[in-house]
DNA sequence: ACAACAATTGTGAGCGCTAACAAATGCAAA
DNA sequence: TTTGCATTTGTTAGCGCTCACAATTGTTGT
């Protein structure tokens, strides 16, 4: 940080002096505005760099209301997917020249969530992404008005909010799809809690497409998203063996249950076929590989930048946007055994 | 955020109005001056509760400086224990009633890092964590004199810059004991990358481990901190069966290896030993479940701002916090076979 | 040449807050 | 009462910037 002789940080008005023209001339350079002849823009840009001049954004936030800066309210941070959607938006804010400011919830509620709301409000920031993938989330963000764009990525929206989210339901059907067209008849689904949006939308996903085929939808448990719930959960499917195939809510999960299944001896997929959902990095050196299905965290981060900077940069109106999964093959679903139903 | 009749939002000015005082006894209650009396106090606190009042930080940091923000500098946020380590950051410095605002590094290099840091002394923050677990960061660090307290996480500090750090020596010697203990007399490692600090030090410890023992330290592979290096790893070492033991330097890798070894038919823990380093929540559910270091990156992140705050508030001198891993056994781990040497 | 207009530059005020100092008040001791 | 001192409150200035407007300059057409 370099100092003019004073001791003090330079401000324009020393650019200005330097370079010979008024601060006002100064601050038309720094924020490109048009009308300024050439002359005039390179004198102060030597100045500027002479001075090793940064603009104080306390000053400039204090009279524009701006600061940009993006609010990143999150929850669960240590999850792998809301990490990565926190680094895509990261990302993308940065690419966008916005800085981002974070606030990670320990618990989801509406009191906390207003706090950290208004703890943005007070550094006037320019947008709100808001990473909680709780189903009342959406409802809380209605009843307050920021004054700013709020997108709430992980939701589709509403009337108030933009949303920015993986089309779970498809990827849902494309898990239970692709062990149907296995030959699989009886499939279980091991959901997240059913009060995260993505673990409601999976298990409806899942309940739809078995209805579409004239399944049953009768084996569903629900885990915590943890190794440790999918373990236990395994433990209990090990011993009733009546479904061929399981849709899990997450990799994680996944991971618990070929765990006890392995302990069990029960063969995967032999004897039952699991596909997960996530497709984690670490994914695909499971014992089996899983079949799972792909979400583009840092894709969903860039798309809510989208959004939001349509709304912040051009006034755009609230609106939302789907990211699609994908289906990755691996070695952990099969057609089932030819004794089993 | 209730606007006062005017549509503009409240300001100390019309606080105090309301309440029939200087703007400045306003200013003095909301930062808990001493000399207020009770009943002004209280009669100020009525107008700030009935306007909604709501200090502006941005006016509030052009005159003091300060922000109450706290800026990390991080990289590799994909990964378990960067993406950890903030999170622990965070919840401190909150904790302390900081703000948090971030920096995500894409690439690790002098220009990039001085951007960021530049990024965080124009918001004049209070104190920079860095979470930038390569070697050379300490060093950039040194260069630049932000003037205000900087910890560097993952690190022991140095004369300029405060360090919190695991001891990964430490964990390495663990690691390496454990098997010395089991009886294995060779004994390999896959490392990490070795321009990250952590790959360099567990490595650092697993030679001193093995050379206190008087056993060799030959058989060294770097990967890059992936299952799928793991993987590939572990091909070459199924095929070359010479330790009967391997200290892997995290969690992922070491699942990458357990699957390499598990197609080509070499038995974990009954023909070759692996302890890996991390415990990630899913370790326990590895096939078989991982012996590993854990490293507690809350603490670490607590620790972190522990240093912080007291440079910060006490004005304390740079210092640096260790924080111990511990030693988990699983099942990875067993003593050799009757028959290897 | 001049007026008419556009392009460029300068001036003054004020965003909302805190720091430093000044003034007023209370209360005990002389 | 009066002085002296601590406690409480008020006044003024200014942090560094942008906005709205005023003043100046350059450019063109007649």
């Amino acid at each position: 940080m370099s100092k003019s002789s004073n001791g003090r940080l330079p401000r324009l008005e020393d650019v200005a002096e330097l370079a010979g023209v008024s601060h006002q001339t100064v601050s038309r350079v720094i924020n490109n505005h048009p009308n300024v002849s050439k002359a005039t823009r390179e004198k102060v840009e030597a100045a500027i760099a002479e001075l090793g001049y940064r603009r104080n954004t306390a000053a400039r936030s204090l009279v524009t209301r701006r600061s940009q800066t993006i609010g990143v309210l999150a929850s669960e941070l240590s999850q792998y997917g809301p990490a990565n959607t926190l680094l895509g938006v990261e990302q993308a804010a940065r690419d966008a020249g916005y800085f981002v400011s974070i606030a990670a919830l320990r618990s989801v509620g509406r009191g906390a969530i207003f706090d950290a709301l208004r703890h943005f409000t007070d550094q006037s920031v320019d947008g709100i992404a808001v990473l909680v993938p709780h189903s009342e989330t959406l409802q809380i963000l209605e009843e307050f008005n920021p004054g700013v764009p709020v997108v709430a990525v992980g939701s589709l929206g509403n009337e108030a909010v933009s949303g920015a989210m993986v089309d779970q339901k498809r990827g849902a059907e494309l898990a239970v799809g692709h062990l149907i067209e296995q030959g699989h008849r009886t499939i279980g689904h091991v959901a997240g809690p059913g009060d995260w949006i993505d673990g409601a939308l999976r298990a409806e996903g899942w309940r739809a497409a078995l209805k579409d085929a004239g399944l049953p939808q009768e084996i569903l448990h629900e885990g915590d998203w943890s190794a440790g719930s999918g373990y236990e959960i395994g433990r209990r499917l090990a011993a009733d063996r009546t479904a061929t195939a399981l849709f899990v809510g997450n990799d994680q999960m996944a991971l618990g249950l070929l765990r006890a299944f392995n302990e069990a001896g029960v063969r995967v997929p032999d004897d039952v076929s699991v596909v997960g959902f996530d497709d984690q990095p670490e994914s695909g050196y499971f014992t089996p590989p899983l079949t799972t299905v792909r979400q583009d965290f840092e894709e969903l981060g860039r798309r809510c930048m989208d959004i939001m900077l349509k709304e912040i940069e051009a006034g755009a109106a609230v609106s939302s946007t789907v990211v699609t999964p994908v289906l990755v093959r691996r070695a952990s679903t099969a057609q089932p055994a030819a004794g089993s139903r």
